[in-house]
DNA sequence: CCCTGATTCGC
DNA sequence: GCGAATCAGG
């Protein structure tokens, strides 16, 4: 997959939004995390306060990376100043690819829902992470818990089943079995 | 163990 | 220029 000026862009957007390298890899497909975040920092606009504080310096002898050839010269090299880009004026967005809004939870409507199920769910709401929205990830449990107009609203947050919106309970409870659970596979 | 970004270096 | 391998922090 090559660097298109339109796959570039999507990449600039989402880093700028703050997307982690590997969503942008997932976005853009056909490319890993380790493309996009070897793009970004050819593109120059690898600092981001985000996550890992930079370690940049000591490297050892990876037993794979081979040391180049010796420079026996302690040339002084001059300051090598850290320099942080000012950034400059950050343009709006024209975008409007929109990708399709996240479906957000349903709610939870217990209603016809096994017995063995609520009692899952309700055992597992104890020990629930009680993510915000914000620290909800493709593996986090989304089922809501809670008065969303209330302070005490909440994501469950636990690890979701693969491939599944929300944890083994809430799947549970929110895929009622037409006749009986027969997915197996992913 | 999962994730994150950062860096190096062969291609 | 590209990105896998690797490193390093959370």
């Amino acid at each position: 997959m090559a660097w298109t000026d339109d796959r570039v862009e999507v990449l600039k957007k989402m880093w700028g939004e703050g997307k982690s390298a590997s969503q942008i890899a997932k976005e853009l497909g056909g490319v890993t995390r380790n493309a996009v975040i070897g793009k970004v920092h050819r593109l120059g606009l690898s600092n981001r306060a985000t996550t890992t504080t930079a370690k940049p310096a000591p490297k050892k002898e990876p037993a794979k990376a081979k040391p180049k050839s010796a420079p026996q010269d302690t040339a002084p090299k001059a300051s090598e100043t850290r320099v942080t880009m000012p950034k400059a004026t950050n343009i709006p967005p024209r975008k409007p690819i929109i990708k399709a809004g996240q479906p957000l939870p349903p709610q939870p409507s217990a209603n016809e829902v096994s017995k063995e199920a609520l009692a899952k769910v309700a055992k597992v709401e104890k020990k629930a992470k009680k993510l915000r929205l914000m620290e909800l990830t493709e593996k986090t449990c989304k089922w809501p818990v809670g008065d969303p107009a209330t302070e005490d609203f909440w994501f469950c947050g636990l690890s979701v089943e693969t491939g599944k919106p929300y944890c083994e309970a809430h799947n549970a409870v929110a895929f009622q079995p037409m006749s009986a659970r027969r997915d197996r596979r992913r």
